[in-house]
DNA sequence: AATGAATGAGCGTTCATTCAT
DNA sequence: GATGAATGAACGCTCATTCAT
């Protein structure tokens, strides 16, 4: 047993550390994060740091495995929202938007992880661990798909498969975020409401694909005042 | 005369280093890159590089320059594809498409730099730049959805732009090809054909703006063909 | 303790370093000086060197300070002499000469780093201690010139104040070091002695100014040899 | 003929870089002083530079050469000022002023070379002119210290040679000069006319020894100005 | 004779990683 | 287990000098 509170101590630094190396990598970018900067954040030497991961890339790697693992409970949560397909995927819809607002850090630190050619240095069981997770994500998006289409919710034309879908749905939000991220001219361009934006697409998208719309504009508003009441009431508190 | 040789000789050599940069940066990204790699590789040394370029960050924003005024170039062409706005904006789908598959090494090197934090060290005069690219990208794409709907191919409710439907077609784009370049599990997840999947995307979102849709699934294939052929005909000759 | 232990090491080694520096600066001047040959004479890393001093200028710097440091220390022991003011004057003009002999890589830092511009890179905190140093070593000259004044050991014309003397002594000590350290002709010229030459200057300008001299040259040469017996025994018996 | 025209151009471009040169070095010191900078400055090309100087120390070796000459042209002429012993002394402290006032340029590149370790570089051809020089000037002063002594202006006590006096006036000159140069302080120590306060240093000094003085304060000033009117009329016409 | 592109050794500095304490 | 001094390879950049044109 007191090797468990050990444990349990050993977990909460590796958090910490994590904390500190997301904060410093939205500051500063992947260039301002150094092991020096880590050690003097966390108040502990870099041999610890040491202790817990092996290397500079090993960090990152674990941000951008906690970010995925946070993205995919998210959508976990979304998923199951009670309502019609329409309505659950709007609701994941929604837990995109808000991995992105209320976790930029684990955003951008996947960004980084995913332009940074830092793959060759990671061990295999994290590449799988990045991957299963990615999997994960879209086969909840899938599964709402495939609800949908049981439900004669949806009628996909035949040349086209449910992973089109999920792919274009997907392409729709990480291209926005990615987009609102790093442009400089998105006020320049007349979008002062990118978010909005994105979710005019997603809806116009999803009609493209023919899934049956809610019946207002109304009531999309209303779907998604549900969705953060019921499900993300926890996230938007600390907010 | 001779002066102009020499001056050709050096221009030559300018674009020999952005060649060989893009190359190092498509290999290994932006760590990968550094001043002695390109000497090396260029068979030149150090100090030649340094006559062409004042810091590193230059060479690598003059490839993001490149990246984009190639962008614009085949935007600018494609928007003034023969026929109706339907098929010009598909005419643009293709150049974007064409640049990622032709010119990936710019599509990366633009990526990296709105993802590594240069922008600090870089001139005024280089970000207006980029700026003014992004923006003229954006105005062609504009253009063609305001010509439709001065046509009536295409309504817009109300409370939607022009500006938010070009923001969902960059967003669908950018997010396609960002995945394509980066993600490990495409095939797992049983997307073998990425951009058959995106071209599918845009027509869906297109469609649920309400643009007035080619007539057959067949005239899709046919007016792609036509732009191939018609517009970026020595594009896909030197492929 | 152990922790004093190692910081001990640790101001041991800076110790060190400036040490290593000032002989370099001494035998190949600012050009001769650089990080690897420090750092190899050190037998130590580049790295370690960098993990006392940010860089190449707070070397010289700290060294400029140390040098300035060390003269206002022997000037104060001087200025404390017993004796009448100008047996006090002329103990700090032993000082002045002691500076030059016992410490002349100090002096020839001070020197470089008059010369060379390095004021801008450096810390305003260190050019105030630099400015502090200086107008304190001027200060304790001053003082004894206002004792000789305030005891009727010295009448200066209408015109001139003490700071006027000051600046003369100060000239006469920092140009006839200067023309030791640097002349290549003082042999061939007839000068054998120099800093004999600036002794007898020095009288000669004391007199000028009207400074009760002392009664024969014998005493001179007495004083001096109290000074160095009874104020600077120890940096004599080291030298 | 031909040739001889030819070689004044030569000498011309001589001249003009070792006044770009002077003046870089005035501007941003020795480190500010490259070839690139006198190039351009000149508008010629770096090869052309390098048919004049074999090497960058060349230039700055030629610079403390000009300078010599022209401080033993100015002293020459002083010393040809027709007077007693004691107001061509004086008339020689003038030039010395106006060397500094004049050329300050010259002045630092002196004091630069002598600092720097550049000797080592230089050829002994180089160094024998600059002992030359230095050499030369102090014989103009010493001659008419002889000539003073010839007079029964002076008395030199026995222990003292014309040799020391002429020290003695060297390093104060010097030394007040390296003094304003370089010193941050001369201001808040009380030193608002440091080229005044070094005229009465170094008439205390010559009093020192015993110089019979001029009959009055007046004088002195009298001295001077037909020092200014008579020999350096050119000198201060220009400036 | 004039050019200026090319060179490459050298410099100051950074930082991931190690290991003796 | 924790520390942080030590390491040293690597990097971006400079500049005196050379030499083909």
């Amino acid at each position: 047993m007191t090797m468990t509170r050990k444990q349990r101590e050993i977990q909460a630094r590796e958090a910490q550390i994590l904390e500190v190396a997301r904060d410093i990598l939205l500051q500063d970018g992947y260039l301002g994060l150094n092991m020096d900067r880590i050690a003097v954040r966390m108040e502990y030497s870099k041999g610890t740091i040491y202790q817990h991961f092996g290397c500079k890339e090993d960090i990152i790697l674990a941000l951008a495995n906690l970010a995925q693992e946070k993205r995919l409970q998210l959508f976990s949560r979304a998923a199951e929202f009670r309502g019609g397909s329409r309505e659950r995927v709007t609701a994941i819809g929604r837990a995109s938007e808000l991995f992105f607002e209320q976790y930029p850090y684990y955003f951008k630190a996947e960004q980084i992880i995913r332009s940074a050619s830092l793959w060759e240095k990671t061990s295999e069981e994290r590449r799988d661990l990045m991957r299963r997770c990615e999997v994960g994500c879209l086969a909840v998006v899938g599964g709402v798909v495939r609800d949908g289409l049981a439900q004669g919710d949806l009628e996909l034309p035949p040349e086209m498969s449910p992973e089109d879908l999920v792919f274009g749905m997907w392409s729709c939000h990480l291209g926005a975020f990615s987009i609102i991220s790093t442009s400089q001219s998105l006020p320049e361009i007349g979008i002062a409401q990118p978010v909005a934006a994105l979710r005019l697409a997603t809806t116009m998208l999803l009609d493209g694909y023919r899934w049956r719309p809610l019946s207002s504009e109304h009531d999309y508003s209303a779907v998604l005042n549900r969705v953060d009441e019921e499900v993300f009431h926890d996230e938007l508190a600390t907010a």
